[in-house]
DNA sequence: ACGCCCATGTAAGCGGTTACATGATTGT
DNA sequence: ACAATCATGTAACCGCTTACATGGGCGT
């Protein structure tokens, strides 16, 4: 459900082609919810049949188009009144907490293995938002750029701020499930005793 | 996907009626993986149709019926399988840290308001883990009882040390949020001046 | 007799995943 | 000429949500 509110968030500082928009996702808002392009696509047409946003057939080239989407008004108070509004909270469902809270029914290697995992996976997530946070503090997100270009100077320290805080907290996120998976790591050393090393062969 | 190694992460440890089972998991594994009711008979009847488990239909008085499911050998092989193989993780999509990412475009009432939710949401899931916590120390948890009674004493430490470790993350995560939002609350007084009371009506 | 709990579902719809499908344009 | 990238989708399926639906059993 907050799909659309991520797109119009974009649109809100201009139109954008249905490509365009779709790669300026992946490289700012799709860091903080996640969609493939095959879903972008249908959103926009249900978006337009909504009237959330309009979309132009551009010609491109001899015989190409491409179709330019412009918020309405209505779909600038849509947003706006998911901003106002209070966000509906989903009940936990917690794969990695799932698979941990059964470890005993698992093979020290396994258990091994699933938490090594988890820390490989957090740590690249960890390595995108931290990178991310440069370019915001960097302002140079060309997203970001665009958005700035397009509001009173004045309420640039703003938006800066609010984007870094929204990374920040992926960011501890992040790191939460490092250390935890760590003191799991930690944990099945206690109770099976230390890992055989994988030089130890000989 | 994790539904059905969450139910039968509960039949391993002995056969339970749909209604039996539905219960337990509310009060157990359902605070790692939420499921309602109407989402686990359905599941069950799946298991079956699969072969992960079997329902065998108990008479109840005169004219009702319980039907009671046991796991079987490839229910349980299903379930090894998947404690011992690698768990996929799902890109980000988190609905809060995108709002925070975009509070610029609200109100400083409505910023404040979305974080104070924030923070009693979690404050809320993490008041329901900690007591997890504290019925796992003290092996209260009527589920976990049942488990510690079929498996051998020796083992016992070790399945109560996973499943603290388990409710652990979610506490750590509980703190994050809690904390994150709470810095955000603090920004939004540096960038906006801080809150007038509602006291301070007069 | 009544109400609460036991007991088990169905149906419609939504958001998302995965795989597939197609063709035009631009730069080398 | 060819490749990369621009550009836009469709189709099938899956897990989950929400609301609705039904009836028996048991304790007071």
């Amino acid at each position: 459900m907050s799909l659309r509110y991520a797109l119009m968030a974009l649109l809100r500082v201009g139109p954008l082609s249905g490509y365009d928009l779709q790669k300026q996702f992946q490289v700012s808002v799709g860091h903080l919810w996640h969609a493939p392009d095959s879903q972008i696509y249908p959103e926009l047409r249900k978006m337009e049949s909504e009237g959330l946003v309009v979309g132009e057939d551009q010609p491109r080239g001899e015989r190409g188009t491409r179709r330019v989407y412009h918020l309405t008004d209505e779909g600038d108070q849509a947003y706006a009144a998911w901003m106002e509004g209070p966000l509906s909270y989903a009940r936990a469902r917690e794969p990695a907490n799932l698979k941990a809270a059964y470890l005993e029914s698992a093979s020290p290697e396994a258990a091994r293995a699933f938490l090594a995992d988890h820390i490989r996976h957090w740590r690249g997530e960890l390595e995108q938002w931290e990178a991310e946070l440069e370019r915001i503090d960097a302002r140079a997100n060309p997203m970001l750029q665009r958005r700035l270009a397009a509001t009173h100077p004045r309420d640039h320290d703003r938006t800066v701020a609010f984007k870094r805080f929204g990374y920040e907290g992926l960011v501890d996120r992040a790191r939460a499930e490092i250390a935890w998976a760590e003191r799991g790591l930690a944990l099945v050393d206690d109770l099976y005793g230390p890992e055989d090393t994988v030089a130890g062969h000989a």
